[in-house]
DNA sequence: GCCTGTGAACTCGTTCACAGCC
DNA sequence: GGCTGTGAACGAGTTCACAGGC
């Protein structure tokens, strides 16, 4: 196995190439499962609506996981995308708001193999507390989240209170040391530098469907 | 009222400009609730971190709604992106897939005003038809797509099945006339031109996140 | 004076096309 | 022969900067 590229500084990376790879994993992962060995970034980009130069520059960051005239082992890149992403050690999720996009949420472990695991759904309404979702976890007391963040070595915070709610929630998951937040209320909401924060906006993507609606639908899709 | 520009090629007008316009409409409704009447690019970008060319230049496309030396009206400005982005009439929801996260996007309709609403809530395991929902909704037939569709006027598809089914429900809302689907099961899928899909891919984002745990976090967010 | 609307400059991302290697 | 990795060309999107209007 070749080495990944010891220094890729992570600022010259844009999201949308971060955002590929995790569908190159994916794509690693239905080949697997297939049973293909090898794959060509053409072969890849035909079967799954790529392009082809996309995939080897993306990839071309990170090292040479390729061989000239064969195309990349799908085992092996796996790997790598694994690596890359950093999804070899498990990465563990507070979610805050247990309503019903929080509970839901609980459950996703089970979609996301091995990396991604909740451990602890919060809540400031007494009502909930207590409560158990469908994961199995007891909704627990959001006034806690410090504690439970340094006890569970929590790493992601996700946001699924109301939107009135959400800004304070996200400073207490900055104040908790939580680093990676994904906020599913419709509020552009501030971090301070060194925190990561991504929105989930349903009301965005809802709006964008009906702005189509409206004027009709492009050709390119 | 000015009214809006009368032609625009809606492949003139990039999927990012939309998205915003969507950002700028819930901009302007905190605004009207804080009382204020006009606002002016510039004060705008700095409340809610935008850049006011691009607000600027986002709405010129579809019109001439500022006021040289003074800004936009606010409450004109939110009839303007309502109207723009076709919410001035109800568009209706169809969901086929009743598990935790199908079940919770019912009670969405709350969060969004009066622009969407929830229709039907569709599902094939027959241990789940017949439930009720938290939105009070029952989980109907998901072999009853096409009907439904056609009986309640539905505009928008919404995929909350399992990866292995969503194609199979995506071909059956694009037989059912479904022309706009928003998919949350983590699959490319493939639709023919003149559908409109957008994948929100949860396992995309918390790989992103990730990422940038592993590799560190740039500063500028 | 201030602010919009917009061409021009620039930045960023994608695609092309080919040298180098298997 | 085929395919990767990559500089160069291209295109899309953002930001600048200012002419024109209030």
């Amino acid at each position: 196995m070749v080495s990944l590229k010891r220094r890729f500084g992570v600022s010259d990376i844009s999201e949308l190439t971060v955002a590929r790879l995790s569908i190159y994993l994916r794509c690693m992962e239905e080949l697997e499962r297939l049973g293909v060995e090898t794959v060509s970034s053409q072969e890849m980009a035909k079967r799954f609506h790529l392009n082809s130069a996309q995939i080897r520059k993306d990839l071309a960051y990170f090292g040479e996981f390729g061989v000239r005239g064969v195309g990349y082992n799908v085992t092996e890149l796996k790997q790598y995308l694994i690596e890359i992403l950093g999804l070899s050690r498990e990465r563990r999720i507070i979610i805050v708001g247990a309503g019903n996009l929080g509970t839901a949420l609980c459950h996703y472990s089970r979609f996301t193999g091995e990396s991604f695991l909740v451990v602890g759904i919060l809540d400031d309404d007494p009502g909930r507390i207590g409560e158990s979702t469908p994961g199995g976890l007891l909704v627990e007391d959001a006034s806690r989240l410090g504690e439970i963040v340094r006890q569970r070595e929590g790493e992601i915070g996700v946001i699924t209170t109301p939107a009135e709610r959400a800004q304070q929630v996200c400073d207490q998951m900055v104040q908790a040391h939580l680093r990676a937040i994904l906020n599913f209320a419709p509020v552009q909401l501030n971090v301070p530098k060194g925190v990561l924060l991504r929105t989930v906006d349903l009301r965005v993507h809802l709006e964008e469907l009906s702005f189509y609606l409206a004027h009709g639908i492009p050709d390119d899709g």
